[in-house]
DNA sequence: AGGCTATTTATACACTTGCACAACAACGCC
DNA sequence: GGCGTTGTTGTGCAAGTGTATAAATAGCCT
């Protein structure tokens, strides 16, 4: 039915869903942060990012004052995942400071945390801190506190072990670790299939015991 | 003499000099990776890059097939370079093994590789490193070359030790001080003026040390 | 059902980008 | 000194950029 009475409406618009604030501006952090992952900042267009959360480009604008906002909110929203997931481990109540040490290390050195993905958006990210002030504190701030947990437990553990460090000790402790985590985190993700599943978390609370002087644990897994 | 005889030639040209090609490529090299460092990927146009370099934007096609080619060359000028300087540190030959480990730690941990800019720079590339297999080739090289040279000087300094690890102890204690290196080298470029100087450098001979199980330096500081 | 309003689309615009190309002039050579 | 080579400039262009704004419509309220 070549002629049937097709409307044929060539100028048809888009159908759309009316989604809420919520949703939209979560998809529109999403899409962001998976655009940057896979062509870098420059490749992050309002086009880019719209048409992968499913939108035309002139919603952006809508949710966000600009495009300088929406990379900020995804930088933040990336951050609050990564540090959300690794502090998790922390929080297990009936367990030495030892063994939540090393839960800690453990999730900090295995999916989802050591991802090439995401190191690549910290990458992207990070790289412009030095030109981006916002960006710098808010790294330095994220990176503070996670020290700060390190300390915290460091200093649990070697209280436990009937130690009494000084804060000098204590924060160079804390600071040796943090390398050693950050470290194995960026082999991990860079060079991940070098690596047998667990072998960097064991590397990891090896070097961690070594550095605090602990003795290997006896019962090994 | 206002309408002297002045040509005031209102299209003048730019007056210009013929440098050598070796210098005009190492000057856009230089320029494209300080565009880099100041504004990301994003700002490193090739006008902002032929500005900096002190040409016009046109020239760059003259000695680069294209913006991609140039800022593959760049990344592999600044690999270069880093690893030249870390390298040279293991190169004492009059020295103990321990000793030479030492170094190489305190020339990794100080000026210029700890520099903010360097590490931004080094951060802006490998964020695409999970896109572009070229950079993941390039940066796995470099990786593997380094931890290949911090497996030699352990190997070294363990047997003047006496001590004869396996290969896998090898590997892994060249896995940890390798992180150990990088996340302090990171910390140092990201929040430099929080440590003093050489802090690091020590933090990171005394973290080697107790991977390695040697007993603290008796003589030194 | 019908209207209101905020969400969403679509189009326009000024500007930048990488690249192509022709004109030009600096420098080596005779 | 004049000439030819080619490094260098300047201009132009099509494609793509972020943003502004008007037009449309989806979904709630009554």
């Amino acid at each position: 039915m070549p002629d049937a009475a097709d409307p044929a409406p060539m100028n048809a618009r888009r159908k759309f869903r009316r989604e809420g604030e919520e949703r939209r501006r979560q998809d529109l952090i999403d899409a962001t942060l998976e655009s940057v992952a896979e062509h870098g900042l420059e490749g992050a267009t309002v086009r880019t990012i719209a048409l992968r959360a499913g939108v035309t480009a002139g919603l952006i604008r809508h949710y966000f004052p600009g495009k300088e906002d929406l990379l900020q909110e995804a930088y933040a929203a990336l951050m609050g995942r990564m540090t959300e997931q690794a502090k998790a481990a922390l929080l297990m109540e009936d367990a030495s400071p030892r063994q939540r040490l090393a839960a800690f290390v453990t999730a900090n050195l295995n999916a989802p945390i050591i991802d090439q993905r995401v190191f690549s958006l910290w990458a992207t990210f990070i790289g412009r801190a030095g030109a981006d002030p916002t960006l710098a504190r808010a790294h330095r701030e994220g990176y503070l506190g996670f020290r700060n947990e390190v300390e915290a437990v460091v200093a649990e553990v070697l209280a436990a072990e009937r130690r009494k460090p000084d804060a000098s000790e204590l924060r160079h402790h804390a600071i040796a670790i943090n390398a050693i985590i950050d470290g194995l985190w960026i082999e991990g993700c860079l060079a991940g299939e070098m690596f047998s599943p667990g072998e960097l978390a064991a590397i990891g609370i090896k070097a961690i015991e070594a550095e605090l002087g602990l003795a290997p644990e006896k019962g090994g897994n």
